[in-house]
DNA sequence: CAATAGATCATCT
DNA sequence: GATGATCTATTGC
């Protein structure tokens, strides 16, 4: 749905992304993901991430270096990397950095704020609003994101994120990523207080 | 409530 | 051939 009047803010611009991973991360709280499907729109708040960098951060993907799968965190900022993991879920991460220097943000926990029916009908089961979309596999199925999106543009398509309504005034708490063997001590998780 | 096991496969060694 | 940036159901207190 759009508006001239704003009840949506802006989609977050490519200049947003082409900075450090950890600032990314922290200030993609708060943010809204909207994911259009044909007609239907359905849309969370960002209220966890984690931030993923480069070759010195062994936790990561890119620690590798580039690969058939690790390409996208090496290309442009502002697109989506989708993986598979244990098999069975996949997880969203947004590509931040200039290109040609890794970094990535694992999109973690969503707050659920439009098409709420829609994303009922793809996690059957869920009774309580709050665990439709509480991890990161979670998310991708509630959202509907799978690994087709890897590689696309966050800026321009069916799926963006738009700026915070409250840009800036979110209370931010940082703890240590978790799921993780390598540089686990590392304070690089996100988190909107009360969560 | 907390702890544990099992599902299941792309990617890299 | 081993290993995960996980989730859910089940068990045990």
């Amino acid at each position: 749905m759009r508006s001239s009047a704003g009840s949506w803010s802006s989609v977050l611009p490519r200049e947003f992304y082409a900075r450090h991973t950890e600032q990314v991360a922290r200030e993609l709280l708060g943010a809204y993901l909207v994911h259009r499907i044909g007609n239907r729109v359905l849309a969370g708040k960002i209220v966890e991430t984690e931030a993923y960098l480069g070759l010195a951060d062994r936790a990561a993907h890119a620690w590798h270096g580039v690969t058939d799968r690790t390409q996208v965190i090496f290309g442009p900022p502002g697109h989506a990397y989708v993986y598979l993991i244990y098999g069975m879920y996949e997880c969203l991460n947004l590509v931040a950095e200039p290109a040609d220097q890794a970094g990535c943000v694992l999109i973690r926990a969503l707050e659920p704020v439009l098409g709420l029916a829609e994303m009922r009908r793809r996690r059957p089961g869920v009774k309580r609003l709050e665990n439709l979309a509480s991890g990161p596999g979670k998310l991708t199925l509630a959202m509907g994101i799978t690994r087709r999106h890897n590689g696309q543009d966050v800026t321009r398509g069916p799926l963006v994120v738009r700026r915070a309504a409250d840009a800036g005034a979110v209370p931010v708490e940082v703890t240590t990523r978790v799921g993780i063997r390598h540089c686990a001590d590392w304070p690089l998780r996100f988190y909107i207080r009360g969560n």
